[in-house]
DNA sequence: GCCGCGTTGAATAA
DNA sequence: TTATTCAACGCGGC
């Protein structure tokens, strides 16, 4: 009798650049390819169905891409360690892969899963694949610690040389045990679910308005287009994409390399051999450098312990932002696109119909939120961005929320984007705004970005009166605006107090490098 | 302790 | 278009 093997698919939905999954295709004559939805995970109401749709098509298309190589994709529901146990228990499973992960409650899985492995004496493949390095050789190459600004993490880059080359997806796979897998106690869907089967999150599926289209041979796809523009690639400086452009200035490749369609070590060296022996713009705002956020980002998430929160958190300035019902009813009018000020509104609706928007508008919209204007703390709108981005990404999602909040990495609060004049640099005509906030199509130019300065007469003739079918602006920019910089600046100066008055524990530093020691 | 720097500010001056 | 100023920064190298 054959060895069965278990592939759970986490992140990484793809059959390119999966060493987990080659490593239980090696020695087994039968695969279960698993993809486990946690609700706990993907907890119901938190999760809008942009990101779930987008989600679910994602499974289609890998289940798609396994079929077309002789197996297909289990879909199960429930709590990974007790699924995972039962298949193994069931099904005399011989070995499980599964791709390890740097977010908390996934580390806490993983261990969990490892252990289950050794107590029922199944070999486990437990690798490193999200990311472009191990981030536990980052951190021993850097003595334990996550470097903390972008120089420094360049400096470990270059220490760390070329990620490793993405790996060829298989060829085909060793059959399933049977076509309609049972397990005891274990809900399989028939196939992957739609949306309308996830009866607990009480989706509209009218409301899945993304335009993003699922898969890893898309995002393969979207990749080689945006590597064939060689002089875009070449040239390419984030700061200078245009946030307010109607089709993405960026490669838009964020929801492929989240979902782990597409491999970030692919996009790499995708990237260095279309530059061989060209000239080209250099990290942090390159092509390359957007990669090197996101390891950093990443290595920062799996180390710095309540990374996702600002209490207990050792690197999050403490500012007293406005939390719980005030802070609710301020978040509900700025996710719902209804601040008053045509810029914020169109970024939050393009996100909430989309699941997408520009690096740059997500700045503007979170300055807004936070230390820019509403002072609502930096925690309720990562859980926003969280529910609706189709890239929705746990490290990137809270490490741009710190930086946009001044809570860490970024710390010149007085540099305030305004929601007036922002986005005039890149579309004076209001374009976006035409386009996300259509209320306001009518009004002339002069008045888009503050139709609350049109003249009654003019309101009229656009249909549309600020105040009743457009609501007035929330708050007054220029005021609230001083006014957060003074109160960032006490919240600083306590925070200093506070630093020099204990001095923290030096921290052995060791270098532990021998265990990745190959030759 | 000083100084230069930091992916992506705004308003103003030249 | 580019440089300077704006009250307001921390980090890290020296």
């Amino acid at each position: 009798m054959g060895k069965i093997a278990l592939h759970w698919f986490r992140h990484g939905l793809r059959l390119h650049d999966n060493t987990p999954l080659q490593k239980a295709i090696a020695g087994c004559t039968s695969l279960i390819p698993l993809y486990i939805l946690d609700t706990e995970y993907f907890k119901p109401g938190k999760v809008g169905i942009n990101r779930m749709g987008f989600l679910l098509d994602s499974l289609k298309a890998l289940d798609t891409d396994l079929r077309a190589i002789g197996s297909r994709l289990y879909v199960a529901k429930g709590d990974p360690e007790e699924v995972i146990g039962k298949f193994i228990k069931e099904h005399k499973i011989g070995a499980v892969s599964f791709e390890r992960d740097t977010e908390p409650y996934n580390k806490v899985m993983d261990g969990k899963i490892i252990n289950l492995t050794k107590e029922l004496n199944v070999e486990a493949f437990p690798l490193w694949g999200h990311t472009m390095f191990d981030p536990e050789y980052l951190l021993a190459l850097n003595n334990g610690d996550a470097p903390l600004t972008m120089t420094s993490f360049l400096r470990l880059m270059s220490e760390a040389g070329d990620p490793p080359k993405p790996i060829d997806p298989p060829k085909s796979l060793p059959p399933p045990p049977a076509d309609s897998l049972v397990c005891k106690d274990v809900f399989i869907f028939q196939g992957v679910p739609t949306l309308s089967d996830l009866t607990e999150y009480e989706f509209n599926p009218k409301d899945y308005t993304t335009w993003f289209v699922a898969g890893e041979k898309e995002g393969i796809r979207v990749m080689n287009e945006f590597l064939a523009q060689k002089r875009r690639v070449s040239t390419f400086e984030k700061p200078k994409t245009d946030p307010t452009a109607l089709q993405p200035d960026t490669t838009a490749l964020s929801p492929y390399i989240t979902r782990g369609s597409l491999s970030s070590r692919t996009f790499y060296h995708g990237l260095k051999d279309t530059l061989k022996g060209m000239k080209s713009s250099k990290p942090p705002v390159s092509l390359k450098g957007q990669l090197y956020w996101r390891e950093m980002a990443y290595l920062i998430g799996f180390s710095v312990p309540n990374f996702n929160q600002m209490e207990g958190n050792p690197i999050c300035k403490q500012i007293p932002w406005l939390t719980g019902d005030d802070a609710k009813a301020l978040l509900d009018k700025w996710e719902m696109g209804q601040t008053g000020f045509p810029a914020v509104d169109a970024v939050m609706n393009q996100l909430r119909t989309e699941g997408w928007m520009h690096h740059l508008a997500r700045h503007l919209v979170a300055c807004f939120l936070t230390r820019g204007d509403l002072w609502v703390t930096w925690e309720l709108g990562r859980d926003v961005f969280e529910k609706h981005l189709v890239d929705a990404d746990w490290s990137i999602n809270n490490f741009s929320w710190h930086w946009l909040s001044c809570s860490a990495f970024f710390h010149q609060y007085f540099r305030c984007y305004s929601p007036i004049a922002f986005f005039k640099k890149t579309d004076p005509n209001g374009n976006y705004i035409k386009k996300h906030v259509p209320i306001l199509a009518k009004f002339p130019d002069k008045y888009i970005y503050e139709p609350w300065t049109a003249p009654k007469g003019i309101q009229i003739a656009c249909a549309c009166i600020i105040g009743k079918d457009y609501p007035k602006p929330m708050v007054e920019h220029q005021f609230v605006c001083q006014e957060n910089k003074s109160r960032m600046k006490k919240a600083y100066d306590t925070s200093k107090k506070r630093d020099s008055g204990e001095p923290p524990a030096k921290k052995l530093k060791q270098n532990n490098l021998s265990k990745y020691r190959t030759k």
